[in-house]
RNA sequence: GGGCGCGUAGCUCAGUGGUAGAGCAUCUGCCUUUUAAGCAGAGGGUCGGUGGUUCGAGACCACCCGCGCUCACCA
């Protein structure tokens, strides 16, 4: 039987144990793999509520995490999505069902039902009457022994602990590491927070496509794929932007998308080849109008979420109540090194920039070189939230030029503890000024710059039909879960990051 | 891609050139309020891979594979 279920041979005997119980619990006519189990208690509502279910009769289920055997009698735990229980078992008292108790491993999952008590030492368990099997495990579980001390802090000894085992098979590390499930969980109160202050100001979800023959509205490489009907190269999107606004000019005036953007470019702490984006677009409004609603949305979030808008992070408090701080990007620069980028050449940008300690290849535009100046001398000073306003030109293919301010566009990029939490601008709606800035991207690109922008003809003549007035904001999700979860890897609030696969 | 580090039993780890180890897990026996239950015993390893140095390599060297951290770009 084993030859066909198992390869890993160092598991072997621990596997071909289990096989051989299962054939034991078979034999005894009882059901391995049970249809339902009527649940109508948890763990942490028995523990924290003992009163109330003190000698009242519960039905718990979930997976078998220790089991002390003492001959005639014994204790085990129990791990729902709660926490942990103990159960009691005596031979005398459930009989046959003792004897499978005995076939059973940590790992299996069961039902019980039973009278809440305490024991001697004061342990609220539940004193079984019944126990049914509900899934036989066939593979061990790496065991996590937790202890609570008296002051109330866990102990954990031999956690599951290998980061790479634990992205995997992230089903093991769920119940070996529950703790976790508090960062996926806030993750979702998130994007739920997010989505209903949305739908409540008005916004529409909307879907754009994700294969898309022509990728734009970021600068990044893509993932190529391929349309067998079609037989044409497909692109999957790097950005939702140029569709939204598509839907603009088509007359929705707010829109947004929470979608999953892919980019084929390295992995590191904060980047995985596909992430979760929240793009919204909302016509008539501008990027002044755009930094009232970022700072009221991002409040709005922190105090549903996480309970308040003042917020410790790292150990430092963040106040996200607005409003937040607004600051120019060259104006900043110029506080900080005495250098008026815009007035400043390029050369001599270059070579300043160059003696902060910044490798350069030469081939950077004075934007690029402005926004290096920019991340060494200012971004590490953002600590509470900032909206850093007005960037170069360069930098930002789809944002309309400035009002006033020569060389920039109207564009922000929210920052919070030296990280960027969003970006937005006033969207370009000048299609021969779009137009242009396609064109200067083409040239980037043939000057070999892989991440340029495509010129998307469809896209400037949607704008040529007219596009009104547009503030458009792009919220990075797994960054900002990263910042109210205290992650510091993106790893760790992807369920699933993207892992090389298995030999 | 560069730099640093790691890879030994199912899990967590020790082992600094001389016969592969510990705790937990597993198996056998005892044990009816234990709790990292306990007591007595047992099994379990291609030390990531390949080559080299050496009388002798888990350890030293080279290369390879995998992973983590970090730097660069971004969201």
């Amino acid at each position: 039987m084993l030859e066909n279920q198992s390869n890993e041979k160092e598991l072997n005997t621990l596997i071909a144990r289990r096989f051989e119980e299962l054939e034991e619990i078979k034999n005894k006519n009882v059901r391995p793999y049970e249809y339902e189990y009527d649940v109508d208690s948890y763990s942490m509502q028995i523990k924290n509520d003992y009163e109330k279910f003190e000698g009242k009769t519960v039905k718990i289920a979930g997976r078998l995490m220790a089991i002390r055997k003492m001959g005639k009698a014994s204790f085990a735990q129990i791990q729902d999505k709660e926490g942990r229980i103990q159960i009691y078992l005596r031979r005398d008292e459930i009989g046959e069902q003792y004897a499978i108790f005995k076939l059973l491993d940590i790992g299996d999952l069961i039902g019980v039902e039973g009278f809440v008590f305490k024991t001697k030492t004061g342990e609220i368990s539940v004193h079984t009457k019944s126990l049914t099997l509900l899934a036989k495990s066939l593979r061990p579980i790496p065991i996590a022994k937790e202890v609570v001390d008296e002051n109330g802090n866990k102990k954990i000894y031999d956690q599951f602990a290998d980061k790479e085992l634990r992205y995997r098979q992230r089903y093991v590390d769920l119940v070996v590491n529950p703790e976790i499930k508090d960062v996926f969980v806030k993750r979702s109160k998130i994007i739920t927070s997010m989505r209903n202050f949305l739908d409540n100001n008005d916004f529409l979800e909307v879907d754009t496509p994700i294969l898309q023959s022509l990728y734009g509205g970021a600068a990044a490489k893509p993932f190529v794929t391929h349309h067998n009907a079609l037989d044409i190269k497909l692109y999957m999107r790097i950005a939702d932007e140029l569709y939204l606004k598509r839907l603009i000019v088509g007359g929705f005036d707010r829109v947004y998308e929470i979608s999953k953007d892919f980019r084929n470019e390295g992995m590191d702490r904060t980047h995985n080849p596909e992430f979760t984006m929240m793009e919204m677009y909302v016509a008539y409004k501008d990027y002044n109008w755009m930094m009232y609603f970022v700072e009221k949305m991002v409040n709005h979030i922190a105090i549903e979420v996480l309970g308040s808008a003042k917020v410790n992070i790292e150990g430092t408090e963040i106040d996200f109540s607005p409003p937040w701080n607004r600051i120019s990007m060259v104006d900043e620069i110029k506080k900080e090194t005495n250098i008026d980028v815009l007035s400043v050449g390029k050369e001599d940008l270059a070579e300043d920039v160059k003696k902060r300690g910044v490798k350069l290849t030469g081939g950077e535009s004075k934007g690029k070189l402005i926004d290096e100046l920019f991340s060494i001398v200012v971004e590490p000073k953002l600590i509470q939230p900032t909206f850093v306003m007005d960037y170069p030109v360069e930098l930002s293919p789809l944002a309309k030029k400035h009002r006033t301010r020569e060389g920039l566009v109207e564009r922000f990029e929210g920052f919070v503890l030296g990280r960027e939490i969003c970006n937005a601008f006033s969207e370009l709606n000048d299609p021969i000024d779009q137009k242009e800035r396609f064109e200067e991207q083409s040239r980037f690109i043939e000057e070999g710059d892989e991440e340029a922008h495509q010129i998307d003809e469809d896209y400037v003549r949607a704008l040529e039909y007219g596009m009104p007035p547009t503030a458009g904001l792009g919220v990075g999700i797994d960054r900002l879960v990263m910042l109210f979860t205290n992650q510091s890897s993106i790893r760790d609030v992807i369920l699933f990051p993207q892992m090389r696969p298995e030999k």
